[in-house]
DNA sequence: GTCTATATCGTGATAGAC
DNA sequence: GTCTATCACGATATAGAC
C-alpha cells in the first residue's frame, strides 16, 4: 500500500511518453502524410526513440490508423455536432458555416490530411468509415432536410448536391490555399483576413441559393 | 547519308521509350504521390526497368518536376483558356464552369495532385509557379472583372473571393470525392450522375450571387 | 519502460558489359 | 540505348541489456 506512489508515478510517466509520441505522430503524419515521413521522424520530434514508438503502437502502420481514426472522428464531430439542436434548419447551416469556418481556421491541414490520406491503400479508406452516415444520421439533419423539401422551403435537390454545396465552400478555401496562393500571388495576411469576410459571402450565397423564400 | 534510316529509327526508338517512361510516371505520380512510389515501380509501368529512368531523367526528382510541371500548365490552361475570347463576362464564367466540369471528370485526380504535391519540400511549391498569374492577367479577366465591378455589374468583393467561390465550387466536387462518397455511402454512379445536375446548380448559385442584376 | 545494437529489406543511383 | 549487378543508405522492426 505504500508503494502506491511510486506506482501512479510510473504509470503517469508511461502515459505521457506515449502520449507525445501520439501528438509527435499526429504533428508529422498531418505535415508530411504516411509516405512522407519515416517512424525515426515521429520518434525524433517526441523527443524519443524508434524503438519506443514500436513499443507503444507496435507498427508505423498502427500508429497511422490510430492518428487517421481520431482526425477524422475530430473532423466529422465539428462538422455535425451543431445538426443535434433543435434551431431552424436556416440556423442550423448558418451555425455549421461559422463553426466549419472556425475549426479548419484552427486546422488548416486536417482536410488535406483526411481527404489526401484516405485513398491510399492503407485500409483506412472505405470500409472503416461506415459509422460516418450513421453518425450524420442520428442527428436528424436528414430528416429537416427532407421535411423542408417537402414543405417547399428549401430546393429539391439531392443531399448529395446540399452537402457538396456546403462542404465546397467551406472546405476549399483551406485546401486549396496553397494552389490559390500561388496562383494570384497572394499573401497569408490577406489571405487569412480575406477568409473572414469569405465566409459571410458564401454563407449569404448559399442560404441564398438553397431557401426558397429568400 | 545512306545511314540515315537507322539513324531515324534509332531516334524514334529513343524517343517512344523517353516517351514510354514520361506517360508512366504520369499514370504513377497522379495515382501515388511522389513519396508512395519508387522509381522501380515507374520503371515496370513503363515495361522498362530503374537504370533506363535514370539514364533519360537523372533522378527521381527531375522526373516528378518534369511531370508536375506539365500537369500544371495542362490544369492552368484548361482553366482560364476561356477568359481569352471575347465573350461577356458572364458567358466567359459560364463557360469557365462548363470546361472545368468537361476536365475534371476526364481528369479527376488532377487538382489533388496539383494541391497535394504543391506543398511538399519539393521546390515545386513557391518559386516556382510565379508564371501563373502572369498567364491569367493575359487573358485580360482581371481588367474584365474591373470594369464590371465599377460598372456595377458584378460585386465589389476582392478578386481572392471571385476566385475562391469559382474553384470551390468547380474543384471541390472533385477532390473531396472520396470522402463525400464514404461520408454519405454514395455509389460511383449515382456520384457522376449527380455531379452533371450539381454543374447546373453551382451555374446559377454562382452566376446569382455574382451578378447584381440577377 | 527505455535504451543500443542489429537484422532485413527496399530505395535511389550508378558502373560497366554488351 | 539497354541491360545486370552492385553500392551506399535509410527504412521498419526487433532482440536483448539495463
Amino acid at each position: 500500500m505504500l508503494n502506491f506512489t511510486p506506482n501512479s508515478l510510473k504509470m503517469t510517466q508511461d502515459l505521457s511518453t506515449e502520449l507525445k509520441i501520439k501528438e509527435a505522430a499526429k504533428r508529422v503524419f498531418m505535415a508530411k502524410g504516411f509516405d512522407g515521413c519515416s517512424t525515426r521522424e515521429i520518434a525524433k520530434e517526441a523527443g524519443m526513440n524508434v524503438a519506443l514508438v514500436n513499443y507503444y503502437f507496435r507498427s508505423k502502420g498502427q500508429l497511422f490508423q490510430l492518428i487517421f481514426r481520431a482526425a477524422l472522428e475530430d473532423f466529422m464531430l465539428s462538422m455535425v455536432d451543431v445538426f443535434s439542436t433543435d434551431l431552424s434548419l436556416e440556423s442550423k447551416m448558418r451555425i455549421f458555416i461559422e463553426r466549419e469556418y472556425d475549426f479548419l481556421t484552427k486546422h488548416p491541414e486536417m482536410p488535406g490530411f483526411i481527404i489526401g490520406e484516405m485513398s491510399r491503400a492503407d485500409g483506412c479508406g472505405a470500409g472503416n468509415m461506415y459509422w460516418m452516415k450513421d453518425k450524420i444520421a442520428e442527428t436528424g439533419i436528414f430528416n429537416d432536410i427532407q421535411k423542408a423539401q417537402e414543405a417547399g422551403e428549401i430546393r429539391k435537390m439531392d443531399l448529395l448536391s446540399i452537402a457538396l454545396i456546403l462542404m465546397s465552400n467551406c472546405h476549399f478555401p483551406f485546401l486549396g490555399k496553397p494552389f490559390v496562393q500561388n496562383a494570384l500571388h497572394v499573401s497569408d495576411e490577406h489571405y487569412e483576413q480575406q477568409l473572414v469576410l469569405h465566409k459571410q459571402y458564401v454563407t449569404e450565397m448559399m442560404i441564398n441559393y438553397l431557401f426558397i423564400n429568400k
